[in-house]
DNA sequence: ATGTAGCGTAGCTGCTGGAGTTTCATGGCA
DNA sequence: TGCCATGAAACTCCAGCAGCTACGCTACAT
């Protein structure tokens, strides 16, 4: 058994069973994958992939569990690679992290200056997408951390821990109407058609929640992904918006009123996720505890440590987190 | 990176860094494991080992993690491996327990004529030793299971599951005058030598507890690891016997009797353990049931999936176990 | 029926892992 | 201090194998 199969197996697996595809995609040819796949299968004694004909047409029970294994020794793999450039190169490295919109244009940028002044041979890499696309990256490996409020919790192999609460603002036109209630109601707020996340994204289920639980149903004309484009069109007069407190800044949203909602919506929690098992340089854990403070290198060591989701949301049940 | 290179890291570390011990026991040529080793340090941009000169003399912090993450890597293959057994053949292969002479002797007959009956197919073997033993030849993978009651909780990576309770009796000749002393106290057995376990062995924790929080200091004339030896002993009248309760067999030890002495000593448990992380064949699951019958397959799968020791000892916490 | 996507086979080649031998460093011991 | 045993590294050589190219063949879509 070499890794090198491991590898190929698992690659093809990821690759819809497509060989050639495969091949294309690791620099190598496509024979050259499908002779060391029979050999393993041959050294095995199982079929890992079903064939029909000459195409492989689905993965076998066995193979099923065998390519599960794979992902662990590839990750141990990786793992090795990481404590090997840890131990070589204390200051240099790289940095992945995905995260939303709302992370990367409000929330990380003070910590990320900070990190590049800390680690200036550390290459950074920021990707951004929907929540559940980052959780993916951080799921394969892609990245080394993903940073969102939402769809991280689908990933079992994914440790995630949480990072700040935080609260919703309604943005009005300046002089508008809904100003001049105090306080303000969700009935209020429904009168008006309103502008706010796409599905899935920045804590939008929650706002959901807080509407239908009222019995309230709000007109929402126009949603995107992200807090600038809805404001752009909240100046449009085209209705009211409803974001993240952290995405409003009076001094340059200039024409826009932010009111407070934290009465109206409950407070969502941002959390940061890794994948299990995956050795973390220490820079790393610089970086976790600039982003949450509270997560200290040990207290991330013991999540890391655990196996299962509850394990790891006992450990910070009694967390008191910091409020953005 | 080539799984050979991380076996051979792994192996020469476990052979006190002597390559050519190493080699000789992999059944390859010293030069071959030194360049192996060298080229992995080479690709991983750090050193493995300390030399001085032309001797390995310790294994550096990058090396030591480094080889952590291979055990599990090897582990990994490993399973891989046993996956492949299982899905081949379902019926033949192998299995190694490892376990202490009492339950050698007096528990596991029956289940072993058993389990022979039901997988002919399957080569069984016994490894007999200390309960520190057995335990690490469990925590190694060189058997598949650990059977004893001490010593199992020493060794992390091991899950470890209650299987039955037992009792001690004290063993005498016949005509012996603690026979006529009912209910049996520790005062009274404390007058007399006594013959029971080398520590560490079967339980004698628990027994030497239960007479120093009686205050009593009783005489331990002689220590034997086996049952079969202390009788022996008691039978030349060198003393009164403490064994486990399944050890005494009225229609075989004859001139010696048996009193119970469960009021004396508090119950002990009877673990099976074995390594974390290993895939455990199908009928691996049925020997566990068929020598514990509350461990069904799906209850072991679940200890299995666990990181800690404190969640299989929650998950068992509230288990009630037979009683031998 | 026919084209295309995609896997298997064959044969070649260059690389590399392992064997054998030699060399060199270390530590124990007289 | 010098000698020897131990044990790792260096070097060379060879076998085996991974991977490439070219080509044939099968399945499936249209």
């Amino acid at each position: 058994m070499k890794l090198q199969q491991l590898r190929y197996i698992w690659e093809v697996a990821r690759h819809d069973l497509n060989v050639s595809a495969t091949a294309e995609k690791l620099f190598t040819s496509q024979p050259g994958i499908s002779k060391q796949i029979r050999m393993l299968e041959d050294e095995l004694g199982v079929q890992i992939f079903q064939r029909s004909g000459k195409h492989l047409t689905e993965v076998t029970p066995a193979g099923e569990a065998i390519i599960d294994k794979c992902s662990e020794i590839l990750a141990g793999v990786d793992s090795i690679k990481q404590i090997a450039l840890e131990h070589s190169d204390q200051k240099a490295g790289s940095l992945s992290i995905a995260t939303t919109h709302t992370q990367a244009r409000y929330v990380l940028p003070p910590v990320i200056k900070d990190f590049m002044e800390r680690y200036p041979a550390v290459s950074l890499h920021m990707h951004q997408g929907t929540p559940m696309q980052i959780s993916e990256l951080a799921s394969k490996g892609t990245v080394d951390f993903a940073i969102a409020t939402e769809a991280l919790e689908l990933f079992d192999n994914l440790v995630m821990m949480p990072c700040y609460r935080w609260n919703r603002s309604v943005i009005v036109p300046q002089g508008h109407p809904l100003l001049a209630v105090k306080p303000l109601t969700l009935q209020a707020l429904a009168e008006y058609p309103i502008v706010t996340y796409v599905f899935g994204f920045t804590g939008r289920s929650q706002l959901d929640a807080a509407f239908s639980s009222a019995g309230l149903k709000p007109q929402v004309t126009f949603t995107a992904a992200d807090a600038d484009v809805i404001k752009t069109y909240v100046k449009l007069e085209l209705g009211v918006g409803i974001v993240a407190s952290m995405a409003y800044d009076p001094d340059r949203d200039t024409g826009l009123e932010a009111i407070p909602a934290d009465h109206l919506f409950e407070a969502s929690t941002t959390k940061i996720g890794f994948r299990r098992g995956t050795f973390l340089r220490s820079y790393m854990y610089d970086f976790i505890e600039s982003f949450a403070p509270h997560l200290k290198r040990s207290l991330v060591e013991t999540a890391q440590r655990s196996r299962s989701k509850e394990e790891v949301d006992r450990l910070f049940a009694d967390l008191v987190l910091p409020t953005h």
